[in-house]
RNA sequence: GCCGGAGUGGCGGAAUUGGUAGACGCAAGGGACUUAAAAUCCCUCGGGGCUUUGCUCCGUGCCGGUUCAAAUCCGGCCUCCGGCACCA
């Protein structure tokens, strides 16, 4: 590479695409980014999570993977051995959309889709180890997730259980909760409507309370994260006890955590799909209509069944309904109605004139209004021998004098639910089962895995599985009794597929069996530091800490918890227009603050998570085209910490491309003494010091919370005392060359491309990756001088240099010799001084 | 409604254990270089006041408290963002 001399410039101008290209190419031949294995090293998993290959990297990938790169980097240079991993979570429904709707087969759009996207991923610079990729649509991928269910099944974590599901009847399909909205369906604006279906679940209740004890323990992790999860668990104590019905040899079981309330009961609720109330309901036409109510927030609705239930502690008879807000999958589907001291009931109560009995009150009162329910704690009344208890003594007390008498007992309910795997859709993990007319429901044997989705199917714009008509695959023998059968057709949820996969990457691709025991599983795992966003702070990680409790179980791993540490990084967001005719607005739709549709001022200013439909998105190509991926990494780091929102502003990208312009400029223009310095021992001076203190800052700011943003800082205020810097000796140039070559090793986690270039440039060979990280000497970095600032009264009055490590009788006697000072001290008493060494003193008068 | 998080210059954000509020960057203004522009470099940059190269007062959402000292700790509010939401 040669540099031309014009007009005594130098002509070498930063070209981020060539610098970039280039050590990708380098890093590619040389396999740099393979995983460490050397014995003497510590491990250090580092994950990002694996994305969906939707089409293209968005902005949040590109933070994500910004993140990870610079933590696995840095650790690499720290002496790990690096497990840093990426892959493709490739089942989900987009891929079965464009099927239908452009007549791609969802097989080939994802793999071109994952083609592109692994393109943008290197095209960024990161260090992935690819000989792991992970693929969740691979037969050797997906095979373990049958292998999986088949295990549970034997241990009777899966089962089979009819239940309410979101179905869309134009798409012929069940619909997750949030592809609901205002109860219609997001692809077709159909009214969903519930549906009773057979579906598979996997049992994750049955480690409810280890998984919420075990929260505890998560102390990697935000507080806020783990906080979501103990209440998506949703642990209440309550009691469980009979209402006997009357004239009948019936009896509902209800639970409440308000036993304290018992006595206040003037009803029992039945939800609609409980046993009974098809029992005690003689209108099965009224019953369909409640039914149709079900899970429906907008109003309540009830139906008298016209039976009555007896209340277990004093008798009194009390009228049974069927009612759309009693959930069926919590509790046990019946509850007892307290309208004065439950809002819900209270409504109900006041719609079909209903009694309200009260028997909580607050302490030192006598009443309460009735015009809503009184759900504190208080003292109760008219609560038979209980009365004049405070509630929670009241609660433990009836408990404990219903259990003895056999009518109830005290018990534990959790929120969490069954985890509902089946999915009514082509593009999933087939779900390993045959149902056969005379052996009834038959797991497939363990050696016939895979089940392969087959691939020769027909999209109908209608929806539903195409699996259904394909004969070929419905179609098998028994593997019990060898006769005829049929498969399942349902295809997994697919956060089965992303609830282990860090365990595969524990491995080179398709080299998994986890009939025994891989021992690379007891080296790597677990993962050390999880990176992600918080949109997945219940679900994912939850199913994850399920998975690995399962494997845990079956002898694969002696962890419970997969993730170690977590970060959870913030949106990445952008300033909105709107137009008031036009809504949202592309940057280009606005000239002079005004819409060129229709010339109305253009409302701006609205900072939003990044969306196409909100038109306020930043293409991470367009980006690394025009500044490249050195420019667009760095800025995402800097701009904010990054558990925290990022603000994107141009403007920003423009002062960090800036900033890596400075570095290498101060590279080119100073090469031929920056090269003679080579060897040339740094001489101790004021950018020494900094140079050291920059090393101190960086380090810890990595080390202390990922907080990149002020470490970047650091780097900026270093570059800047380098640029002032004028060399006089070869000694000084010594200490240049040291502080150079200190920013680019400083920086090379961030900016790995033009840390790597200018390495080269000044006459070290690559790669910089093999190079340790810098350290830092206290002594140099210790600054001779400080600057003392003197308040007195808690103002701040002067400010003197001191040399540093003053004893602290000279540090008060310089302040107060100080003329200033003494001008504001003199005649009054001095009450006390505080001193805080190597920072201020406090004269208080 | 319940549970979290946040509120600091024109803007993004700093301030590690309570110890100089505003690091670093952006924007803005002024200057140098240039025929000119871009780029680059230098200077100024929270607000008010004054006797203006300095001095002084105010200032971290609002009100109060603790302390020699509060962006930071405590109590009470306000606003915004996120999660859950008929879970009995």
């Amino acid at each position: 590479m040669s540099v031309l001399l014009i007009g005594g410039l130098l002509e070498k101008k930063y070209n981020p695409e060539k610098v970039e290209l280039k050590w990708q190419k380098y890093w590619a031949e040389n396999n740099l980014h393979k995983t460490g294995s050397e014995p003497d090293k510590k491990k250090f998993y580092c994950l990002e999570m694996f994305p969906y290959p939707s089409g293209k990297i968005h902005m949040g990938h590109v933070r994500n993977y910004a993140i990870g790169d610079v933590i696995a980097r840095y650790k690499k240079m720290r002496g790990f051995n690096v497990l840093h991993p990426m892959g493709w979570d490739a089942f989900g429904l987009p891929a079965e959309n464009a099927a239908i709707n452009q007549g791609v087969h969802p097989a080939k759009w994802t793999y071109d889709n994952i083609d592109y996207m692994k393109n943008q991923l290197n095209r960024m610079g990161l260090s992935y180890d690819w000989e792991r990729e992970v693929l969740t649509c691979s037969p050797e991928y997906y095979k373990w997730n049958q292998w999986f269910f088949l295990k549970m099944y034997e241990k009777g974590l899966a089962y089979r259980k009819s239940s309410f599901v979101n179905w869309c009847p134009s798409c012929a399909t069940v619909l997750a909760n949030e592809q609901v909205i205002d109860s219609k369906c997001w692809r077709c604006d159909s009214i969903v409507v519930q549906k009773e279906l057979e579906q598979w679940f996997l049992k994750i209740t049955h480690y409810a309370e280890e998984l919420l004890q075990a929260c505890d323990s998560l102390k990697g992790w935000p507080e806020s994260v783990v906080l979501m999860q103990k209440n998506w668990i949703g642990k209440s104590e309550g009691l469980e006890t009979d209402f006997a019905i009357d004239g009948m040899d019936e009896k509902i079981r209800i639970f409440t955590t308000r036993a304290d309330t018992l006595f206040g009961a003037t009803f029992v609720c039945l939800a609609p799909g409980h046993e009974l109330s098809e029992k005690l309901v003689t209108d099965k036409e009224a019953l369909e209509k409640v039914k149709e109510h079900y899970g429906k927030m907008e109003q309540k609705v009830g139906l008298f069944t016209g039976h009555y239930a007896i209340n277990p502690v004093n008798g009194e008879k009390i009228p049974i309904y069927v009612a759309n807000f009693v959930l069926m999958e919590y509790g046990t589907g019946a509850i007892m109605s307290v309208p004065a001291h439950d809002q819900r009931d209270f409504d109900f109560a006041k719609q079909y004139g209903l009694p309200i009995k009260t028997v909580v009150v607050p302490e030192g009162k006598e009443k309460i209004s009735l015009d809503e329910a009184y759900e504190e704690d208080g003292v109760l009344v008219d609560s038979g021998e209980f009365t004049g208890l405070k509630s929670a003594e009241a609660r433990v007390a009836i408990a404990k004098s219903l259990e003895e008498k056999g009518l109830g007992k005290r018990v534990v309910n959790y929120r969490l639910r069954d985890w509902g795997i089946s999915r009514q859709r082509y593009w999933g993990t087939p779900i390993p089962i045959i149902y056969c007319d005379k052996c009834g429901t038959v797991p497939v044997p363990e050696a016939d895995l895979p089940v392969i989705l087959p691939e020769n199917v027909k999209f109908k714009g209608t929806g539903g599985s195409p699996l259904k008509e394909l004969e070929d695959f419905i179609n098998v023998n028994c593997p019990k009794c060898g006769g005829r059968a049929k498969r399942e057709t349902d295809t997994m949820d697919t956060f089965v597929d992303s609830s282990w996969y860090f365990f595969r990457y524990c491995m080179p691709k398709d080299d998994i069996d986890l009939t025994s025991r891989p021992p690379e599983f007891d080296y790597w795992m677990p993962v050390d530091q999880y990176i992600g966003g918080v949109e997945h702070a219940v679900l994912h990680l939850l199913y994850s800490r399920f998975f690995t409790r399962v494997m845990r179980d079956l002898g694969l791993t002696d962890l419970s918890e997969p993730f170690e540490n977590l970060l959870t990084q913030g949106m990445v967001c952008k300033e909105t227009l709107k137009c008031p005719e036009h809504g949202w607005l592309l940057p280009e739709e606005v000239k002079d603050g005004k819409c060129i549709k229709c010339g109305s001022a253009v409302e701006s200013g609205r900072v939003e998570k990044m969306s196409k439909s909100k038109k306020n998105v930043v293409d991470p190509d367009h980006l690394i085209n025009k500044y490249g991926a050195d420019t667009a990494r760095l800025f995402s780091l800097f701009a904010a910490p990054p558990e925290k929102d990022l603000e994107w502003s141009d403007k920003g990208v423009e002062g960090t491309y800036r900033f890596l312009h400075r570095v290498w400029n101060i590279v080119y223009q100073n090469l031929e003494k920056l090269k003679e310095a080579k060897g040339t021992e740094p001489d101790m001076n004021a950018l020494l010091r900094k140079t050291h203190q920059t090393i101190k800052r960086v380090t810890n700011d990595i080390e202390r919370e990922y907080h990149f943003n002020t470490a970047i800082a650091a780097m900026m205020e270093l570059v800047n005392e380098i640029s002032s810097f004028k060399p006089k000796s070869d000694k000084d140039w010594g200490t240049f060359r040291f502080a150079v070559e200190t920013v680019l090793l400083l920086l090379s986690p961030f900016s790995p491309h033009i840390a790597e270039e200018l390495w080269e440039t000044l006459g070290n060979s690559p790669s910089i990756f093999n190079k340790p990280w810098p350290s830092w000497d206290e002594e140099i970095a210790k600054e001779e001088e400080i600057e003392l600032v003197i308040q007195v009264n808690g103002k701040v009055r002067a400010k003197l240099m001191i040399p540093a490590g003053l004893p602290e009788e000279e540090i008060k006697q310089k302040a107060l010799n100080e003329p200033k000072i003494k001008a504001l001290t003199d005649e009054k008493p001095i009450k006390k001084i505080f001193v805080i060494r190597g920072r201020l003193l406090n004269i208080v008068i």
